[in-house]
RNA sequence: GGGCCCGUGGCUUAGCCAGGAUAUAGCACCGGGCUUCUAACCCGGGGGUCGCGGGUUCGAAUCCCGCCGGGCCCGCCA
């Protein structure tokens, strides 16, 4: 029985050496399955060779991450620099250490070649076996899942329901929705939760506004901008709408059935609109946690409760106030009004107590504005003994002309993003396939646009700050989704060809002979297997470190892989045999892009 | 003023947390490749003090300290 289980992690992929570590996970439902080889496997073999030839050796590495310095290289399929670490402790130069283990590493291999000694570093090659099971695994009917087995929790986008998302939100929804499906592929079960903040002033001002002014007859989130913008203009000459928004507050809050009509309705009518926009990008929620909810089930007063008991609770001019002053924030943490209605943050709390005891794991998305008081949340928590949420910090994109304000109606929506990049798609596939049908131009032109959207947002890291440049967005030229989109196509087009070629000599010749994947043995087409069995480290990596845009760069590599296969392996032209064997190829490799592209929320085209 | 994040060829960007062999790509620029499975592709070329200065180390884009520049935050808003 395994009662432990390394788990391996790399960085990234191509030529520079990377860096490769792994993890002693101690929960048996972690283990991932052993029967199918992928990368994973490999270097599982890697390390037992490696730890068996040092004890042979008499050598001990200390115990830390990465301790047998294996990293992806240019040079190798796996390389370990385990010498220069010992080198200090035995007073020996690293080349002489590195040729006394290479000689202690033993024959007993099965997928690993060969290992090669490079100076001081240790070179592992994948032996043909593991090539073979790569392109069996890939051709599995089933697309590979790990076994991560967690309940998860992911919270995103949960914009307020005042107006239409925006090109910032977005990045909230994109990245979030892409942690999902990667932690859905690693094996989790996950719920997609939006968090409705219906109590807040945003959504009073809303309802202010609706009874000063008419919703008009555009998209749902559309029109309540409009009332919503308009009231706050309203606001600035009459300050008596701050009276107004504030007792729609009370109201909500004390439960007044006409008040939450009208609330309930205005919003569910706003995120009719949101969910319209959600969808053209793929994306959908699994459930609404409504902020009034952990008020009305009497969970906000039963967390204020518990607070106090803590000691750190005070009351300064009539509202009650979190001192966190010992944890390293400065400011008191407001936990109730002086007029006795409840705050974002005692909401949020009880929200998120009630997502930890409900899941394994949960996981927040939430913009760069958020830090402090995300930081101020976890802390409480930790007071109340709950376990904190994984919080996925992205930083700000702003307008060339500064930040972006719904409230000052100073965005770029989401749907007028979606709709300039459609109509620009539109243009490129009217080109390239002028003989097709208006509904397949149309068709292939959404599903582009939605692909160069989510790409275009996914594959920047997501603490970089941004600007929103039209120019760029609607330039979807190469280091973009239609790059990955096309490959998958061409994969696609050959394996139509190839089955309409089979099916005609089959009639012929009565039979064809069976795929022999030791044929494969092409720089480009090995390099593409290689590629295709580094799926499983990239879903596990982002599943446990939360960075969707380490995928999004494997899809542009494994395009890129398939791009060369493609140009320099003819397949269709190939003698029967050969054929055979990339056939099966081309077939893994567009079952490894189609996954890597629904795992970014992509959609695969059969063709484009 | 304090806290967090970022700074990599003209522009955008990977790698950084877990230091190792020639620093990743794209755009733009120069040149080449469609009688051959979809050229939304492929190949070649030029272009880099990895913000600056110290330190640690056999070895630093990566770790530590200081500085400079940019973003975000520091509400009885969310």
């Amino acid at each position: 029985m395994i009662s432990e289980f390394f788990w391996l992690y790399f960085l990234q992929t191509r030529p520079r050496t990377q860096c490769l570590y792994h993890h002693i996970q101690l929960l048996n439902k972690h283990i991932i399955h052993t029967g199918v080889p992928m990368f994973l496997d490999f270097m599982s073999e890697v390390e037992g060779l490696l730890h068996a030839a040092l004890e042979r050796c008499g050598y001990k590495v200390e115990e830390g991450v990465n301790n047998l310095g294996l990293e992806l290289s240019p040079h190798a399929d796996l390389a370990s620099s385990v010498a220069f670490r010992l080198a200090p402790v035995l007073k020996k130069s690293p080349v002489a250490i590195a040729r006394e283990i290479h000689q202690a590493l033993g024959q007993n291999f099965s997928y690993v070649q060969k290992v090669e000694l490079s100076g001081p570093y240790l070179n592992f090659f994948m032996s043909r076996k593991f090539l073979d099971r790569v392109i069996q695994q890939a051709l599995a009917d089933n697309a590979w899942t790990g076994r991560m087995n967690e309940r998860v929790i992911v919270e995103h986008t949960s914009a307020n329901p005042d107006g239409p998302l925006h090109v910032g939100h977005i990045r909230n929804s994109v990245i979030g929705d892409t942690l999902v499906r990667i932690l859905r592929r690693a094996g989790c079960t996950v719920d997609a939760q939006y968090y409705v903040n219906d109590m807040g002033r945003q959504e009073a001002m809303v309802v202010v506004g609706c009874d000063h002014f008419q919703l008009d007859g555009s998209k749902a989130d559309h029109a309540v901008a409009k009332v919503y913008i308009a009231a706050n203009r309203l606001m600035e000459t009459n300050p008596e709408i701050r009276d107004e928004a504030d007792q729609v507050i009370q109201r909500y809050e004390a439960g007044d059935d006409e008040t939450v009509a009208k609330i309930q309705s205005a919003i569910k009518y706003a995120i009719g609109g949101i969910e319209g926009t959600l969808h053209r990008m793929n994306i959908r929620h699994d459930s609404y946690h409504w902020e009034s909810e952990f008020v009305r089930k009497g969970d906000v007063s039963e967390i204020l409760g518990q607070l106090e008991k803590t000691g750190l609770t005070e009351y300064e001019e009539g509202a009650f106030q979190l001192d966190l002053t010992s944890y390293g924030f400065e400011k008191k943490m407001v936990l109730k009004r002086a007029n006795g209605t409840s705050l974002y943050i005692t909401r949020d709390l009880a929200y998120h107590r009630w997502k930890s005891l409900n899941s394994d794991r949960s996981v927040d998305v939430l913009g760069a504005d958020h830090k402090l008081v995300s930081g101020q949340l976890c802390t409480a928590l930790r007071l109340l003994g709950v376990r904190e949420p994984e919080v996925v910090i992205f930083e700000f994109v702003s307008l060339p002309t500064g930040s972006m304000s719904t409230r000052k109606g100073k965005f770029i929506s989401a749907d007028e993003l979606l709709d300039e990049v459609e109509k620009q798609a539109y243009e490129e596939v009217k080109v390239r396939r002028p003989e097709e049908s208006e509904a397949f131009l149309k068709v292939v032109a959404a599903q582009v646009a939605t692909g160069a959207v989510r790409y275009d947002v996914v594959k920047v890291s997501p603490d970089k700050a941004t600007t929103f440049d039209w120019k760029q967005a609607l330039d979807f030229e190469k280091l973009s989704a239609p790059f990955i989109q096309y490959s998958h196509a061409r994969a696609c087009s050959i394996l139509r060809k190839g089955e309409d070629l089979c099916k005609a000599e089959t009639s012929q010749e009565g039979q064809n002979d069976p795929a022999q994947a030791d044929m494969l043995i092409g720089e480009n087409e090995i390099a593409l297997i290689k590629k295709i069995a580094q799926f499983d480290l990239v879903i596990d990596r982002a599943a446990r470190e939360l960075k969707p845009h380490q995928l999004a760069t494997y899809a542009r590599e494994l395009a890129e892989s398939f791009n060369h296969f493609y140009r320099y392996s003819p397949v269709l032209d190939a003698e029967p045999r050969l054929r055979q064997a990339r056939l099966a190829l081309a077939r893994a490799a567009r079952n490894a892009l189609r996954t890597t592209l629904e795992t970014l929320g992509i959609d695969a085209l059969e063709t484009m």
